[in-house]
DNA sequence: TTAATATGCAACTATATGGTTGCAAATATA
DNA sequence: TATATTTGCAACCATATAGTTGCATATTAA
C-alpha cells in the first residue's frame, strides 16, 4: 500500500475527517459509531468509510462491545508529520531567503 | 474552492509532490520546469501538474523569463500545518490517556 | 419471542487525481 | 531565416475518493 506518513497526511487532508479525529480527541472518550455519526450530516456509512481511513493511519482505534464498536483517538501517528515538518521550520521564517533566490535568477 | 489548509496537506499527502517541493527547497535556487522534471521519472507534464497543485497551495512560486518558467519553494504554508498539529502535540505523549480512555468503556 | 438498535457489506454514482500523449505557440540559437 | 527548446493546452485513461442506498446480521431490550 502506501507509505506511512502518506496515509496519514492523506488522512488528515480531509476536512470532514479532521472533524470527526477532533471530535474524538476532545472527546476524550471511546465513542461508537453511530454516535460519532449523529453529529455530522452525511450517512454512519459515510462516517465509517472515513472511520477506516482513519484507523489505517493509525490516528483512531476501535474497540468491540457487544454490537457497539468505540472508537477513540490517538494523536500518535501525528509526530511523524511532527518531524517531516520541523526540517522546513527553518525556511519558512526567511521570507527573504525566498526573495534572494527569486533575485537570483539570470537575467 | 477549498480551505487553505486543505489545500496544503493535500499538497504534501502526494510522495511525488513531497519530493518536488524538497527538491526546490534543497536546491535554494529557482529552476525551470524542464530542469525540475529531469530529476522524476514521470513526464514534463505530470510534473507540471503537480507544480499547479504545490503553486496553489502557496508551496512554491513561479515566474516567468523569457520561455522559461522560474519555480522556487516557499515554506511559508507549512506554518498553518504546523499550527494545526500544535494543538494535538500535548495528545501524542500520554498513550496512558488513550489507555485510560480506552479502559473507560461501559462495560 | 419479537422488536429495536448498531453495524458491515455490497453496489452504485459522481467527481477528483495522477498520469499519459499529441500538438501548437513562443522564445532562443545557428 | 530555419531549427531547436521550453512551455501550455487539451484530450484522454485508469483508479481513487467521498458519498449514497439497500439489505443482511448480530446483539440488546420489551
Amino acid at each position: 500500500m502506501q507509505d506511512k506518513i502518506t496515509r496519514v497526511l492523506k488522512a488528515i487532508a480531509d476536512p470532514t475527517r479532521r472533524e470527526i479525529f477532533h471530535a474524538l480527541v476532545v472527546a476524550s472518550a471511546a465513542m461508537p459509531i453511530t454516535q460519532i455519526s449523529g453529529q455530522f450530516q452525511i450517512s454512519r456509512q459515510g462516517v465509517t468509510k472515513h472511520l477506516r481511513t482513519l484507523e489505517d493511519a493509525g490516528l483512531i482505534h476501535i474497540n468491540s462491545k457487544g454490537r457497539e464498536r468505540y472508537c477513540f483517538a490517538d494523536a500518535e501517528p501525528l509526530k511523524e508529520v511532527n518531524h517531516w515538518l520541523k526540517f522546513y521550520e527553518r525556511f519558512w521564517d526567511d521570507s527573504l531567503n525566498n526573495l534572494g533566490t527569486y533575485l537570483d535568477q539570470p537575467s
